[in-house]
DNA sequence: CGCCATAATATGTCGGAGTAAATCAGGAGA
DNA sequence: TCTCCTGATTTACTCCGACATATTATGGCG
């Protein structure tokens, strides 16, 4: 907090974003959308702690250059998510990180927008290697034709380009995707953002050890071969190997530095 | 969708829920936090199917009696949980369920706000069969005295009054709550209030049998023994039984059918 | 010294005006 | 006849200024 926000964003309305047909997906194409990632990413990053108050709504917008409706809309945002709530006369406060919705997507989004914190990628990985394995199991008790259809495709996809490439994460990325989806809970697949969040780190530190010191096709067939046959304790265990590997992976990459 | 919705609300401002203080704690305290909850509740029901596309700005707001602003503010909570999405010239679009925030509290209690749907009840018991025990494991292992003694005091809780009353209910999601912080991971915490949610139908379907089939006491001080006492194993095990005898229970209240 | 009424202040709500963008229709060209 | 481009329309988006409401702070009164 202290005195201000570095304000970026001047008054540039909208970035454009490229030339036409929304193809990089920026942040936010709206302006409100804009502000909320930006206050978001300032929350998220720790420039404003829990705690804190924001200063009043008709100052903060003229700082900020915006009108105090899209200022008010882009709180609204902020609020949905948990991250802050305002009273009247007491103003906006940023809340405890309790109370923060850590699950949703563009929360997640943010928190990864600068430096991640470590201590929370390791939480997310910890979730993750509770839920796959079991995700896995009933996948395999449960998954369609159509759903091992889709994990052949993305493990196709894994070979073809190597995890070097966003094709080959974006990949890696659907075949877990897949799997969540074919245990038929819808609570599962809601959770596949966060999971993804966490293997698309994973590979991204694996990136940074510049190592890649296991091929990791053969472990992820393993996977696919025993949900196909449906065989739930293999499919479990095959999980439990993958995702132990790749807690390893990330730990060791990350007692080496975060930077 | 149809015609129109059946306007509650009309010109109620503020229900003043209650006299001060905030006790109950109402739906939404402000117009717009009201006006989210209607049509998040309308979403969540059916009401609006997802692909449906809602009535233009103008003439909604004025059919529900607020202002644009109020109206603009509401939907941008809707699209910040990913239940709408709204375009220029397009309109605003109810989303496909995948998008939506399930595991958002606010969410979760607009799916429960009418009749809540058996089948994603059965998948919020699922998901709460995979953490929960997993997540006593971690308790065990990490545990201060401090968690412990926040176990013993929700378990006192439980004891003093059953689960028959809102107090009782409300220390045993307490319990739940303090094995879920004790592990550490702040991810983990985040999920309390799904499985909150989770835990909290378990009794009211329970309570709908008018069974009570087992006293919940032993079970849970089997849990809170094993993590006092660092047994992870021990503890997983425990939580395991809680769950699975939960999810039986449910499971055939359920199939007596909905209503 | 403590309680209650009043005033000050910031959020909440309102209504309207103007801008930007996406869709649809129409026309020129192949 | 079909395709592509161009314009017009519709809709959400942004801005502005004002009023209403709720909470806190203040000061007087018992």
């Amino acid at each position: 907090m202290t005195d201000a926000v570095p304000d970026k964003l001047s008054d540039q309305r909208n970035p454009a974003e490229g030339a036409k047909g929304g193809a990089t997906r920026g942040p936010g194409r709206r302006l409100h959308g804009a502000l909320a990632h930006k206050l978001g990413t300032a929350i998220l990053s720790g420039q404003y702690a829990p705690g804190d108050v924001l200063p009043g709504e008709v100052a903060f917008a003229e700082e900020l250059k915006v009108s105090r409706s899209a200022y008010r809309e882009a709180i609204q945002v902020l609020t949905a998510k948990g991250l802050v709530a305002s009273r009247p006369k007491a103003g906006t406060k940023v809340l405890p990180r309790e109370r923060w919705n850590l699950l949703d997507p563009e929360v997640l989004a943010w928190a990864f927008a600068g430096e991640p914190d470590v201590a929370f990628v390791r939480d997310l990985f910890e979730l993750r290697s509770i839920i796959e394995p079991a995700a896995a199991r009933l996948a395999a008790l449960r998954r369609s034709k159509e759903d091992v259809r889709l994990m052949r495709e993305a493990l196709a996809a894994m070979r073809r380009h190597t995890l070097t490439t966003e094709a080959g994460r974006a990949a890696d990325r659907d075949f877990h995707d897949a799997i969540l989806r074919a245990t038929g809970n819808h609570a599962m697949v809601v959770l596949s953002a966060s999971i993804g969040a966490a293997v698309h780190w994973t590979t991204q530190f694996k990136q940074r050890t510049r190592e890649l010191p296991r091929n990791p096709i053969p472990d992820h067939a393993r996977v696919l071969d025993a949900i196909a046959a449906g065989d739930a304790d293999a499919a479990a265990e095959a999980m439990g190997v993958l995702v132990d590997l790749a807690l390893e992976d990330t730990r060791s990459s990350m007692e080496r530095g975060p930077g």
